[in-house]
DNA sequence: CGGGCCTTTGAGCCGCATCAAGCTTAGTGG
DNA sequence: CCACTAAGCTTGATGCGGCTCAAAGGCCCG
């Protein structure tokens, strides 16, 4: 039930506007949220982090890897044991959800937003859900490259970007180990499917080929 | 793309107050609702629906069962295709979208009602992900039994209770065959740990026994 | 009593996990 | 600049859990 503890939180609670103050975390691994009603709602400014559910012994799973624009803290339920923790340098912007709240109830553009950013969510989680029920390891691993894809800062193009998390992680994400995440991207590589000029860094080559796979085409 | 076709609405749109109306279907596999924005919020009065999700090929996957009281139609994000269908016969209260929205702008104890809603729904989602990513066929029935049975109406007591479904969609929700459902199910039955008198009637013998097998103890 | 559907049970196989080395990369200190 | 180390990634060999294929057994309804 850790709330917001940070290991080094370099600029604690600087308040931009009224409402909201703007944190950071510095390393992998730290901590950021656990469980339990949080007081309150981030927006990831900078960064990457993941949000985890773990077993008493030890497996562990990822739902979701929260990037620039995401929010999170926010429709969290009690009773889930899952934590959101740091995987690079992030930068939060931090609502007090009492605030955030009463500007839901005044705002109807406010409110629109969150709700669509909750039906993405879901959306998302839906896809992810038939991922796991019913795709092998090649289908999960081009559907997660091309998520990632799409979901690099419009700055840079998406034809090639670099993974945030570790092997472990993409493991972790898609309910497979990181032996066969490596020989899946490993085969992909050979296949001239994707570029792989150093482990994080992907290069879509045949992103249509790619898109087959992940919808279980081929 | 279909929007509340029935194949055999009983009462069509008869109005108990200003905004709802009652919908009833008879018969199983009636699609109720598929993709798209949709111009209803539908709640569960009775019987039990499936939320699936379809691979070309084929490949189904059913990402919820909807009970009495669960609310649908609210969030589902345009292009996940995705369709909602009885599995038995149901009566629905159905309220218009715009309807849906003023309400929940002006009554905050509605809005609330509804975060909670989506919040445990999300917590679920959560939940399914976990054990589909990383829980194994018995983990994975004996946390659905207690799903099931925590989902039963108070009037009946829910040591014992009847499944809703059948062993096929039991299989495509939690990711296996039938095959496996149905060696599991017999296997806990053999340790008594379930009783099984008929194949949709399950009696919890050891409640404790199967909540550590649902947890991924033992 | 017969036919169709669902469920159960069995035999064999396959995809991914497990176990076990190597290899690459990054960081550290001499 | 080069050991040295540690962590992460890749690759190989083997095993097993759950899938596939097949058939038999219940149950419902005419």
């Amino acid at each position: 039930m850790v709330i917001a503890r940070a290991s080094s939180p370099v600029h604690p609670a600087q308040p931009p506007n009224g409402n909201a103050s703007t944190v950071r975390y510095v390393g992998a691994d730290t901590v950021v949220e656990m469980g339990g009603q949080t007081a309150y709602v981030y927006n990831v400014a900078q960064g990457t982090l993941r949000k985890v559910s773990l077993m008493r012994d030890g497996r562990r799973h990822i739902s979701r890897f929260l990037c620039p624009g995401d929010f999170f803290g926010f429709m969290d339920a009690p009773e889930s044991a899952h934590s959101v923790e740091a995987i690079s340098d992030v930068t939060l912007v931090r609502y007090s959800r009492l605030n955030f709240d009463a500007l839901m109830a005044r705002d109807p553009a406010l409110r629109h937003r969150i709700l669509a950013s909750m039906s993405d969510e879901l959306a998302a989680m839906q896809e992810q859900l038939l991922l796991l029920g019913r795709k092998n390891a090649r289908e999960r691993t081009a559907a997660f490259l091309l998520t990632m894809a799409n979901r690099e800062p419009q700055g840079r193009y998406s034809r090639e970007f670099d993974l945030q998390m570790s092997r472990a992680d993409i493991a972790d994400h898609l309910g497979l180990t990181i032996e066969t995440v490596s020989r899946v991207l490993t085969r992909l590589r050979k296949r001239r499917i994707i570029g792989l000029p150093s482990s994080k860094h992907i290069v879509l080559l045949k992103r249509r080929a790619l898109e087959a796979i992940g919808a279980g085409a081929i």
